[in-house]
RNA sequence: GGUCCCUUCGUCUAUCGGUUAGGACAUCAGAUUUUCAAUCUGGGGAGAGGGGUUCGACUCCCCUAGGGACUGCCA
């Protein structure tokens, strides 16, 4: 019965996307899937200072990252101006717009003294046509703003907003070089895309009522509008460089999983109830604009680094160890023994628990990929007195014959040896953690011997052995 | 200045006129302990202020205060 669901994401090249550029494409994205239509990608690059191709290859890899893939091809805006300016001529040759010969300084004299009167801008020039004097000469064109009543924006998430028309100035719709501005591009664009729903963040909330407007004249339908709340610093100001990170490109490096910020930014601003992690499928299923908060929300790291946890505790080991190998490699400038990823697929599975994003599982499974012999920490070389070297030395040759190579099953031996030798666990633990691990965090001694499997483990406590005296 | 939007624990939120105002993160205390975590148990913590409407307001209306967006020949 109702025509099918088409959203778009609409970034502009600037060298990154910001995080709030990201949860729009995100809602959109879930919104479209939620109803089985479509989630497409505009390229607004109609500013040739900054759309550059790598600034449009960062738009692309952003979504990419982020998993949030745009059906169909991505429009670019810029190509579309031929089409834009067709559309200005029906505005022009409707009465809706007209050829203003203001020069800039005019326009703002003329805006202090609309203001004054209470008033938006509204042109001398809506009403005069231009001259021989004016013939030829450089001129913007603008919008005819009607005077009297209000421009109704029925919004999802704010209800209905009003905008009195006589606060709308005569927006400028073409520029001195023929090029056309913002609203008049984007309302023909989402027109001609098919876009029933436009989600999109609250600083476009009175463009709403300008691209309404834009609408009208054109004798187009007026899609369904959705504002979202803006996305705060940890202050509740505007997010910027200072509060660590805003772009998506900020949250990759800093070790999030790409599920992990969708979840987490689909949290900040829309909720289902008390439920608070959960899955894309599950997202997917419970969304809906009009469950989307009003208030502006704080980026909070905490909570984000949770969501992120119980993203990674979920995730598939091997995708890990080969997210975390780079980070190792190139990152950290380590050299990294051949069977590397092996080794880190068997270390993951038993820190994962504590890591919060994946600069800190790289962290918690550093000790897995050290390369013998190890470089032992101060404390750990501190812990090496005879009396533990000779514990060491018999708990080798109980590790030879260890039969059950588990976790569980090594920390059985490790209780036992310690009481054969008539000790706490205390005693010996520490020493040997440090051997192994070289002074690094490593998971408990039972997993961590398991993880580095015999013969590294007894290397490991022999290297230590020798090597120092 | 004008127009518009917003306002529940520190943070994100639930509540859709009747609840001891719920949950999550963070925080605090305790348990556990071979590092760091993780885990378990328990605690503290909220309706901006003032008027209405109503038998009854966090919930509806108005005012004030505070915060934010827009007010470009940027998008």
């Amino acid at each position: 019965m109702s025509s099918p669901v088409v959203t778009r994401i609409a970034p502009s090249p600037t060298g990154s996307m910001h995080i709030g550029n990201a949860r729009s494409a995100l809602f959109n994205w879930l919104y479209a899937k939620h109803t089985g239509g479509k989630f497409l990608l505009r390229v607004e690059d109609t500013d040739r200072e900054r759309s550059t191709e790598a600034s449009v290859q960062v738009i692309f890899d952003s979504l990419t990252w982020l998993g949030l893939m745009w059906d169909g091809e991505p429009v670019f805006q810029f190509a579309r101006a031929p089409i834009h300016k067709a559309a200005v001529q029906r505005l022009l040759d409707a009465g809706h717009a007209y050829h203003d010969y203001l020069t800039v300084a005019e326009a703002d004299a003329l805006k202090e003294e609309s203001r004054a009167a209470g008033h938006a801008l509204r042109s001398p020039w809506r009403d005069r046509k231009p001259g021989p004097t004016e013939e030829g000469k450089p001129h913007v064109i603008r919008f005819r703003t009607p005077d009297e009543g209000d421009t109704v924006v029925e919004d999802k998430v704010r209800g209905t907003v009003r905008f009195p028309n006589k606060d709308i100035e005569d927006f400028v719709l073409m520029r001195t070089d023929g090029t056309v501005i913002y609203n008049l591009a984007v309302t023909v664009d989402d027109h001609d895309m098919g876009v029933t729903h436009v989600i999109r963040g609250e600083e476009h909330l009175s463009n709403g009522g300008r691209q309404t407007l834009l609408y009208k004249a054109l004798g187009w339908d007026v899609p369904v509008f959705a504002h979202l709340p803006l996305i705060l610093g940890k202050d509740g100001g505007k997010l910027s460089k200072r509060h660590g990170a805003q772009s998506v490109g900020d949250f990759r490096e800093m070790g999030y999983l790409p599920e992990g910020v969708r979840n987490y930014l689909a949290k900040l601003g829309w909720g289902h109830g008390d439920d608070e992690l959960f899955t894309d499928e599950e997202a997917i299923a419970w969304f809906d604009v009009v469950d989307v908060v009003k208030a502006g929300a704080r980026l909070d790291f905490d909570k984000l680094n949770h969501v992120n946890n119980w993203h990674i505790r979920r995730a598939d080991d091997t995708r890990l160890a080969e997210l975390v190998l780079p980070i190792l490699r190139d990152e950290r400038h380590l050299a990294l023994p051949d069977d590397a990823l092996a080794r880190l697929e068997a270390a993951i599975p038993l820190v994962k628990e504590g890591a919060k994003t994946l600069q800190e599982l790289a962290d918690l499974s550093l000790y897995a990929i050290k390369v013998r012999p190890l470089a032992l920490d101060d404390k750990t070389i501190g812990n090496l007195t005879d009396e533990t070297r000779g514990r060491l030395a018999r708990l080798v040759e109980a590790l030879r014959g260890a039969n059950d190579w588990t976790p569980q099953g090594l920390q059985d031996l490790l209780k036992a040896f310690a009481e054969s030798e008539g000790v706490g666990l205390g005693k010996i633990g520490p020493a040997l953690r440090g051997v192994l691990s070289g002074g690094v965090q490593a998971p408990d001694l039972g997993s961590a011997l398991a993880s580095l499997g015999r013969d590294e483990s007894i290397g490991r406590i022999q290297d230590a052995l020798s090597h120092l005296r």
